[in-house]
DNA sequence: CGTCACTGCGCATACGTATACAGTGGTCCT
DNA sequence: AGGACCACTGTATACGTATGCGCAGTGACG
């Protein structure tokens, strides 16, 4: 391996200039600079990643924790993540919540190996998240959020936009309506619930107990939810689903059972990810702007990492309804 | 920060000692043993990690290089990594050939940032690849593989599996076909073209070639090819596409001319991802054993990091038809 | 009682970089 | 002429860990 110091000696400089006309750091003659460049070139150096990261303390690397990789949302917030990382010259280490997930990510921010972590599944119950904030440690949730968690938080307004969607029913007459829900703690499940059923109570729209189950944000979740409603004699003409996956499940089911969407049942999701606008779903959705909250979420960590006692912030996003055939492409009636 | 030296102090030991203690070294008493880990609880002691990578040469990183996230077999593979990694404590940077990709994480190898890295984008075309390899990079390639390129790799019989289809079509007297095939240097859509074509020829199946169209791998690419494809006034009764992606398009290009998928156009997929199952598909398609090939990479690649001068392996897994109601769902006559 | 093997531990050092500090030579000003 | 200042470069050190080597102590054995 070709060192810093063998650049130095080629160049008949000290390792020091080597290394401050390596990183920029000004102060170094043209001419000498000519040299350590044409020496290191000349030896094929490079840089020692690891060496660099104990000096500076900072490894230039951060941690993503997303829910399963397979829920079509989570490679859309990846792939922003990436470009956005990609610009600002740094590196992304990845955890499945599925697996070693956010204990993995927590330990490796303990070690030093990531400067900071993107949270994208953080619910409150988790505890190992408290005490990894108590020990100050660099930590952004985004998409999901904790209310009164000490640190940053990106999200989007579920629960207005959620309330929209049951006027949007309400004004299409279809006063029946069905919710499948996403699961477990997670703030965008309560969010958009919640949202919901008070826009439903406001707007005139009936949401039979019966008819609000559990999607578990999955396909077959959204499948099952959607066939145990219409076990109902009166099922609903119309069903909000907490997110895209459980609405494409839901939309397989009514298809299951010789329902035409959007005349027997309208059918809404969450997410607007790639495939809900594809001729075979067309589906009535939410979009969130996921690319700005994605830099947002980065640029809020970047802050805190530089200067770790700043106060928290929480930054919320508008969504936007983009209206397909799963709903017959009906306008949305309210105030623009 | 506390440090190794921090725990050893406290504990009346010498750092070393603390190393050994922790690192299971051996060569501790049960009672050192004890008292040291007693003081690293009490000072919550945390590893350094660049401190031990620039010890042992080891990150402990390794890195995965896909295409665009966002087409779902990938997630299919990051999952089945993630889990490989995580049992075998390793972690997972992450890069997107459509940003930074095969460049950064071909200088975060130079960088010794990552201990070897996992490409599943491999084409003859990268340049980048090949002086890295030059350069003695422990590097594996699996999923799309480069004949002749030094360096391990791991790959499933497309050919074979492609070739196949020709034959199904052909017991099922759909003898005039279309081919949808993925683009650029990718060996996945060379070897799915020709193994079909060759299969077409020798089962007496008819692929003109102007029924044989670049779908891009995406979903829109195979919504126009198909599209295309089907402005002939004599249309082929069966399509095979080059991955499940361009398949779904295919489906929806279909549905959107009236035709009905399986009585008017069979078609199958590759890749076996989890959306091909849901109803709105229930798409016939090839699966491989992405897991064991996932895990396959894993291991050569660790193997070859261990022992860099170990002579190269194409390992190449059997893939398996998935008889789904696109082609209703019609078993496959051949030899088991 | 001497030799030897063995266990347990400390000493010292190396990994490769960034940076505080000090030195050198030159320029410019009074 | 004598400082003062500046631009540039070298010296030395620290970051935190793992590990080869040597030393002391212990027990076994002849």
């Amino acid at each position: 391996m070709v060192t810093s110091r063998d650049v130095a000696s080629a160049a008949k400089v000290s390792q020091a200039t080597v290394s401050r006309t390596l990183s920029g750091a000004g102060g170094v003659s043209a001419e000498t600079r000519a040299r350590v460049l044409a020496a290191a070139a000349e030896l094929g150096y490079e840089l020692n990643h690891a060496a660099r990261t104990m000096r500076t303390q900072r490894s230039g690397t951060i941690g993503v924790v997303v829910d399963r990789v397979t829920n079509p949302f989570y490679p859309e917030v990846i792939e922003s993540l990436s470009r956005t990382l990609d610009d600002l010259d740094l590196r992304m280490i990845l955890w499945d919540s599925q697996g070693a997930g956010e204990k993995g990510a927590i330990q490796a921010i303990g070690h030093k190996m990531i400067d900071g972590l993107i949270f994208t599944t953080a619910t409150s119950t988790s505890s190992a998240l408290t005490t990894a904030l108590k020990a100050g440690a660099p930590l952004v949730l985004v998409n999901r959020v904790v209310e009164g968690m000490g640190c940053d938080q990106v999200d989007s307004d579920n629960a207005v936009r959620s309330s929209q969607v049951a006027h949007y029913f309400a004004a299409a007459g279809r006063t029946r309506a069905g919710l499948i829900t996403g699961s477990g703690g997670a703030s965008t499940a309560h969010d958009r619930k919640e949202g919901f059923l008070a826009g439903a109570a406001r707007h005139g729209v009936d949401v039979p107990d019966e008819f609000v189950l559990d999607g578990r944000f999955s396909h077959s979740g959204g499948y099952e939810a959607l066939r145990a409603i219409f076990e109902s004699p009166q099922p609903p003409t119309a069903v909000f689903c907490s997110n895209d996956l459980s609405a494409f499940g839901a939309v397989d089911a009514a298809r299951s059972m010789g329902l035409t969407v959007p005349d027997d049942l309208w059918i809404v999701g969450y997410d607007d990810v790639d495939m809900a606008s594809w001729e075979s779903f067309s589906l009535t959705t939410v979009r969130q702007p996921v690319e700005e909250m994605v830099r947002a979420g980065v640029h809020l960590l970047l802050e805190r990492i530089d200067n770790p006692k700043k106060s928290w912030t929480h930054q919320r996003f508008t969504s936007e309804l983009i209206v397909r055939d799963s709903t017959g492409r009906t306008p949305f009636p309210g105030a623009p």
